[in-house]
DNA sequence: CTCAGTGATAGAATCTCTCTATTGTCCACA
DNA sequence: TGTGGACAATAGAGAGATTCTATCACTGAG
């Protein structure tokens, strides 16, 4: 049974008629004839009656020939589901963004996603980049912002923009006297750092070997705040623990008053990470990448430096 | 878009994984491959994600699987149906029969038939010969009862039973003293006649051609009832106003009490009509044609010779 | 770095579908 | 009683689609 064969019956059923019935259908009348035989074959049944003036259905038939156009209409429906769904800036999609991120360009992000795709639905996740990398791989997430490096077979990475370091004091700290700073003037300073499996660790620990304990060595100065975030961080600084590194758009400009935090940069070569966006190679969505692409950039991060 | 590519998209969404998909469909697994990629292209959209790991459907992949299964269902009713409607004895059977016969024989024949075909509805209709039989040319009846002769093109015709006519007569009329009766004897009479376009009409004038006048000739006595029909003329009969030559199934042996009206039997050879069962060559439900010959053959008609 | 697993691709064989041409019936008209 | 027209069925050929086997390309594991 085929649908070719379910739109014949109804045909015929419509027109009363092999030759009207094949010309709408666009066929020869023989082919009409044959295909509907053969329906009615397989089916084990008689549809219609051929007799000497007009063709009539059996009950049998008339029966079938309803529930062919039924079956015929499901199956348009899934040329209409089809054509609905085209539009590949409408299904949901399901972003994930490391800690250290998300939280800044997320309230920014979304609003400008929701500009130039307003009816894809999204779905945020934040987490390590390692737990994005393999939700990414098993099709769990469609997207993941993340920082060089990341590299990964069957994996897209799109860089979207540098962001510069900067370093939080508390208002009191004796390096506010200083316009930028260098990381060799943090040696002696309690560097406070996010847990391991951030990538911002490494980041820092990269910008300022020295400004931290070598691995192995024991310190008095609790560095590392496990379990933390960089707003935890934030506040340890305001409360004089320690000072930070944090990247510009976590800095927080926006939201502390000077009086509680200083914001200093880098002296040059200030030290930076890279955010990319990233995709399975697979994923079959050029547009949203596209759409993803222009909503960072529409994004007002003010200190980054946006690529391409 | 075929049922067959429904059916695959199904089958690799069910499994998310062509070779078991393939097995599953018993082909191969390059058949699958790309029927599924042209039903990709045809509807313009990416249903499955292949990836490195397992295979996902897209947003839109989802919902034309979910509908592609209900298409497939509804295709799958249709087999339903023609299966459950393949029962010939299941249909409603439309029956006409002359004035002549559906009064005497229905009352027999339809429990007869309700007994070999329990679930197949009937629909009723007495009429003239003329006007049954363009109803089953026309396919808005399905099997007539009429008396030969009777000849069409496309009409087939099974003789059913051969009747015997018999005289009516009032209680009190000289012929009663007769065992049988001769045409001849019946030449002075007031024969009672159906009306024109009742085939028995032709058949009682072939039987005693001289009981009435000849056409155009003048008469002073009412031979014909016009619109009347055979009980109409026995009650003439029983109220004096002449004698008649009726069916044997329509005597009403069984009903009248012998002081009002006698039955005669006709002296050998017997005057008969040969009552037939016909269908259009094309009706499809050889079935119920063996029904109704069996349920004829059961009723207890008592006077008839039943044929073959 | 090789091997097993998986989906995509290529080319050939087969099957199916559709077409044109024709036949067979029935019916209307003379 | 033919005769022509309308209509569906049938026959045979050609085109197109489907499916197969064999192979390739890619990934991930040992």
């Amino acid at each position: 049974m085929t649908l070719t064969e379910l739109r014949y019956i109804v045909a015929v059923a419509r027109e009363k008629h092999f030759g009207r019935a094949a010309k709408q259908c666009h066929v020869s009348q023989p082919t009409l004839s044959v295909s509907v035989k053969k329906l009615e074959e397989e089916l084990g049944v008689t549809i219609f009656e051929r007799g000497a003036g007009e063709i009539t259905l059996t009950p049998v038939g008339e029966q079938i020939v309803a529930q062919a156009q039924r079956a015929l209409e499901s199956a348009d429906t899934v040329k209409t589901v089809a054509e609905q769904g085209k539009d590949q800036l409408s299904g949901p999609l399901r972003i994930g963004a490391i800690y250290t991120i998300g939280p800044y360009l997320f309230p920014d992000l979304i609003p400008a996603l929701k500009e130039v795709a307003p009816d894809m639905p999204l779905v945020i996740e934040e987490n390590y980049t390692s737990v994005l990398r393999e939700k990414l791989k098993q099709g769990e997430l469609d997207m993941i912002i993340v920082a060089l490096p990341f590299e990964e077979q069957g994996i897209v990475t799109l860089p979207l923009y540098e962001e510069p370091f900067v370093v939080l004091l508390p208002s009191s700290h004796p390096l506010t006297e200083r316009k930028t700073i260098k990381p060799e003037q943090m040696e002696k300073e309690n560097v406070l750092l996010l847990g391991a499996g951030h990538c911002f660790r490494d980041h820092v620990i990269e910008a300022c070997p020295d400004c931290v304990p070598k691995p192995g060595l024991e310190s008095d100065l609790q560095h590392t705040v496990e379990g933390g975030s960089l707003e935890t961080i934030r506040h340890m600084v305001v409360s004089g623990m320690g000072i930070t590194v944090v990247p510009c758009t976590a800095s927080g400009a926006d939201r502390y008053s000077q009086r509680l935090i200083e914001i200093r940069r880098f002296t040059r070569p200030i030290p930076t990470r890279t955010v990319v966006l990233s995709w399975r190679v697979s994923f079959p969505r050029p547009k949203v990448i596209d759409a993803m692409r222009k909503a960072v950039q529409s994004c007002q991060l003010g200190c980054v430096k946006m690529l391409k």
